[in-house]
DNA sequence: TAGATTGTTAATCGATTAACAATC
DNA sequence: TAGATTGTTAATCGATTAACAATC
């Protein structure tokens, strides 16, 4: 047994990365009025192998009752408190284009501890507009902005090649963690955290199975116009 | 020895997320005009480990030369091959919300193997509009057209609970891979790839991390207005 | 040559999977 | 009670990291 199994470190980042899954469905569950649920239901509801939900639900620190199953509010609130996603942190995002957008209008966010409060931009056209509700401010007011409203999070939503540019200016003004859409590795200090979500791992691992699934059968390729 | 190393299966899915960004790096050396690149600096420019990099060169089964490196362009091209970005596939989206609008815009998709054709959407007042060069077409021509022109990606970009039912209707008509960005756990037949691009998961670990920082250090979550 | 860089082989680390006794 | 489900401990698997001889 380790000194002290409440803490809430140290859990590994493939389970931190099933969190958000398991509270969808537990919400859902919710919704359908049940109050306990069981590592092998969940793990039916997400393909996950049941052994493998229970190793991530000790995480929690929660313990289930045999021939029971865990409480799922409980759950919510455990998974939640981990993650952090029982506050809201405040954020701004530079770079008002498609994926800046997109990103103003992802639904959920706020109750998955962030909110885009307003956005930047260099372009003197989208400075003013409003995109989801979001002001557009110009990019030249983010260093000021972000120290006098003590923002934490910033989101990089710009190319490739601006974004090393702007992850500095957003350390510079005291932004503690940079999420990043732009497929760069950044340069920032280590206290800086810095988490990356690249498009093109994710499609890479597409086009390499659909590579080697052609290559094996090629026939498989090949539809026919008319069943 | 393994009986084949020049195999291009079995490669990690660690090494194939990793092997877009040695490919941009090793596009800007080209433009630089050098024709070499040892691991050690490659890895620098990635901050990643010298040895990592050589682990993940090996794959490509290709020979370095010690004391000189690897060919910048053999190394390109065994990349884009294991990749399958030396061909491309073409695409059809579905939903041609922010994030299909975001996706549609995306600059280097063509050159990573990928053509989105063509949108689709259920709404009549998105359908017959242009975003970003490509035309919006009823849902209902979906199957039809994949079957005609024989599309084997298909991209969901819809809300998390018409995901599923997209993808039934891609499945039928004959895709082969799904690209996947809504945050539930699609039910497709196993020969049928699917990448999903969970944006949530990446919160986590962001949020997760600014938490601990947070409850560790919570000064250091306080910035002062003036420096 | 000497030294940088390679490929290879072994050690470490961490996550998943399996096995099993405990319990409601 | 019997059986489902739990938590825990051990085995397996796979990727990263380390060590080192080979080579240009």
């Amino acid at each position: 047994m380790s000194p002290r199994n409440d803490e809430p470190r140290g859990i590994p980042a493939p389970t931190l990365r099933r969190f958000p899954a398991y509270l969808s469905q537990l919400f859902r569950l919710q919704e359908e009025g049940r109050d306990v649920v069981s590592s092998t239901h969940l793990g039916k509801r997400l393909m996950l192998d049941p052994v493998q939900v229970r190793k991530d639900l000790e995480c929690t620190g929660l313990v289930g009752r045999p021939k029971v199953g865990h409480s799922v509010p409980k759950l919510i609130e455990a998974i939640e408190s981990i993650l952090g996603w029982n506050r809201v942190n405040e954020a701004f995002l530079v770079g008002a284009g498609n994926l800046g957008a997109a990103l103003l209008g992802y639904p959920r966010f706020k109750q998955s501890g962030l909110d885009i409060v307003a956005a930047f931009d260099e372009a003197p056209e989208k400075v003013g507009s409003e995109i989801h509700g979001k002001t557009v401010l110009p990019l030249k007011k983010l260093a000021n902005l972000t120290r006098r409203m003590g923002v934490k999070v910033g989101i990089i939503a710009v190319p490739a090649d601006h974004a090393q540019a702007v992850a500095d200016l957003m350390v510079e003004a005291g932004i503690l963690a940079i999420w990043n859409f732009a497929p760069v590795t950044l340069r920032v200090p280590e206290e800086v955290i810095v988490q990356t979500e690249d498009l093109y791992s994710g499609l890479a691992i597409l086009t390499q199975k659909l590579a080697v699934r052609l290559r094996e059968e090629p026939s498989k390729g090949v539809r026919h116009a008319h069943e």
